[in-house]
DNA sequence: ACGCTAGTTCTTGTATACAGGACAGCATGA
DNA sequence: TCATGCTGTCCTGTATACAAGAACTAGCGT
C-alpha cells in the first residue's frame, strides 16, 4: 500500500503550516484512522520535502495532541482514551459556557446575522453530503463564537479543545447527527439573539452532552488505509471514488442520538 | 557580553525538554529580560547541542507563547502586551473558577494537608528569600489544585496560563506582593477546607485579581544581561554573585498592592 | 513443529553543511 | 550634515549525512 505518489507544489516547497493542515484535514475527513502510524519518510515522498519539515509538523502535531510520539518508534495518530474524551469535553464545557454568557450580552445583530450564515453553510453541507466541510462547518461554528467575544487566548485554547473533541467524535459520525447538531446551533442562535442566558446555558450544555453520550462506542476501529492517498489532495479534497470511505463498521450511523459534532 | 560558557553534560547531550526548562526558568527567575533575543548559536554554545535540538526547544516554547519566532530573524522572549495579559488573566479566572468549586466539593483531608504543606514551602522560600523557588511554588499551587480535581486536559491548559501569567508578572514582583499571594492561598484553602463554595469563588476572584490591577506598568524593562550567565547553572540555579538580577527600575518592590504571582 | 536467538534492515535521533534573507556599517551624493 | 544605496557579514531555514535503536526475518535448537 501507499504508493509514495508525490504532490508537487508548484511554487518552492510546502511549508510546515501545510504538513499540519493537511495532516489534520485528512484526519478530520476520516481518511486516517486512529492509531495509524505516520512515517516520516512516507510523508516526505508524499509533500516533497526534507525529514526536518516533516518533523516540525509532526512536533507541532504533537502537542495539539492529535499524534502521539512514541520515543524511537515513530509518530502515531492518537487514539484518545474514553477518560481523555470525557476531560476533554468536560473542558469545553468549562470553556464554553464563560464564552457564550459573555456572547449572549455583547452579541450584535452583525454577529448574529454572521452565525446564521454559518448555520446555512452547515446545512448546505449536510444536504449535499460534503463531509470533510460539514464537520470543519460544525466545528469552527464554536470557535467562531469565541473569536466573536474577542479573548484570543480562550479562542486559541478552545479551537485546539474543538479539534480535538472532532477527532474523539470521528466514529460517531454521521449525517443524522450532524443535523442534530446543525439544529442546535440555530436554536442556540435564536436563544442568544432574545439574550435569554440560562436558556443558552441549558442548550449549550444539551449540546455539548450529547456527543459525550455515545463516547463508549470507541473502540472498535479500521485497519486498511493508503497514506498517500488520505494524504493526497490539498484542503477539503473531493475529488475522486466514493463519496467518503468510512473504514468502521456501519452501526453508528443508524443509532438513535449519535450527536458527531457539537 | 554572553561569553558562551559550555555546560558540560557529564552524560551525554541534554535532552530538548531540559533546554525548555531551564530557558523557562532561566525567565522565572528573571535572568532574562523580556524581549530578549535568543540566538540559536548561542543557544548551542550554551548547552552543547546542536541547532536541531535548539531548535526543537525554541518551537516548543514559541507554542507556550514564552518566546515569539519572528521569520529569518530568530527567536525572543514573548512581551506580552497589556491586553494579551488581560486576555490571560480571564482565562485563568474562567478556569479556575470552575476547578476551585469542583475542588471544593470534592477535597479530602490529606489533599487540603498536601496543600497546607505547600504554602508551608511558599512561606519558607519567601522568608529565606529564595526568589526562584518562590515564584515557581506560587505558581504551581493553582497547578496542584487542578491535579488533584483530576482533569489532565483542564491542568495542562492551566499549567500553561499560569506560566504566562509568570512572564507577565515578572516586573512586578517583589516579596511584598509573595507574602500577601501566600496569605490568599491560606485564605483559600480555609474557605475550601469550611466547603464554603461562594467565599472560595470570591477570594479566588480576587486573588487573580490582585494582579492585573498592577499590569499598567508593564512598560519601563532592562536591556543589559548576559545570555550563558542566564542559562547557565541548571534547575533552580543558585550559586552566585548577588541574590538576584532585578534589571529594572525598583519602583515596583515599594508599591501598595503588587501582587507578584496569583 | 514451535519457540528463541542472532543478524539484517529500516526508522528515528542528532549533527552538520549549504543557501538565502536581514541587518549593520560604510560610502557616496544631494 | 543627513539621507540613501550598496556590500559584507551574520543568522536563520532547509536539506542531507551519519549513528544508534527497534522491528523483522531467518536460522537454530529443543
Amino acid at each position: 500500500m501507499s504508493r509514495p505518489r508525490k504532490i508537487a507544489e508548484e511554487n518552492g516547497s510546502v511549508s510546515t503550516e501545510v504538513i499540519v493542515e493537511r495532516i489534520t484535514t485528512a484526519m478530520l475527513e476520516q481518511r486516517l484512522p486512529l492509531g495509524a502510524k505516520l512515517g516520516e519518510e512516507k510523508l516526505c515522498a508524499i509533500f516533497g520535502v526534507s525529514r526536518t519539515k516533516v518533523r516540525q509538523a509532526l512536533n507541532r502535531l504533537a502537542r495539539s495532541q492529535l499524534v502521539v510520539l512514541k520515543p524511537r518508534r515513530g509518530a502515531f495518530l492518537a487514539e484518545p482514551t474514553p477518560e481523555e474524551a470525557r476531560q476533554v469535553f468536560e473542558a469545553r464545557r468549562v470553556i464554553e459556557c464563560e464564552i457564550f454568557a459573555q456572547f449572549t450580552r455583547s452579541a450584535s445583530e452583525a454577529d448574529l446575522v454572521a452565525l446564521e450564515r454559518h448555520v446555512e453553510a452547515e446545512r448546505r453541507a449536510i444536504r449535499t453530503d460534503d463531509v470533510p466541510l460539514r464537520n470543519r462547518l460544525l466545528g469552527t461554528f464554536h470557535v467562531r463564537i469565541a473569536e466573536m467575544v474577542g479573548n484570543k487566548v480562550l479562542t486559541d485554547i478552545l479551537a485546539d479543545l474543538v479539534t480535538r473533541s472532532s477527532l474523539i467524535t470521528l466514529l460517531l459520525q454521521s449525517t443524522q447527527a450532524a443535523s442534530c447538531s446543525s439544529d442546535e446551533h440555530r436554536a442556540l442562535i435564536a436563544a442568544i439573539r432574545a439574550r435569554k442566558g440560562p436558556l443558552v446555558q441549558k442548550l449549550l450544555r444539551e449540546h455539548i452532552d450529547h456527543v459525550e453520550r455515545d463516547l463508549a462506542d470507541i473502540d472498535g476501529r479500521a485497519s486498511a488505509f493508503d497514506l498517500a492517498d488520505a494524504l493526497g489532495s490539498g484542503i477539503a479534497a473531493r475529488k475522486s471514488k466514493a463519496p467518503v470511505r468510512r473504514p468502521r463498521n456501519g452501526a453508528a450511523a443508524g443509532r438513535g442520538r449519535a450527536q458527531g459534532q457539537p
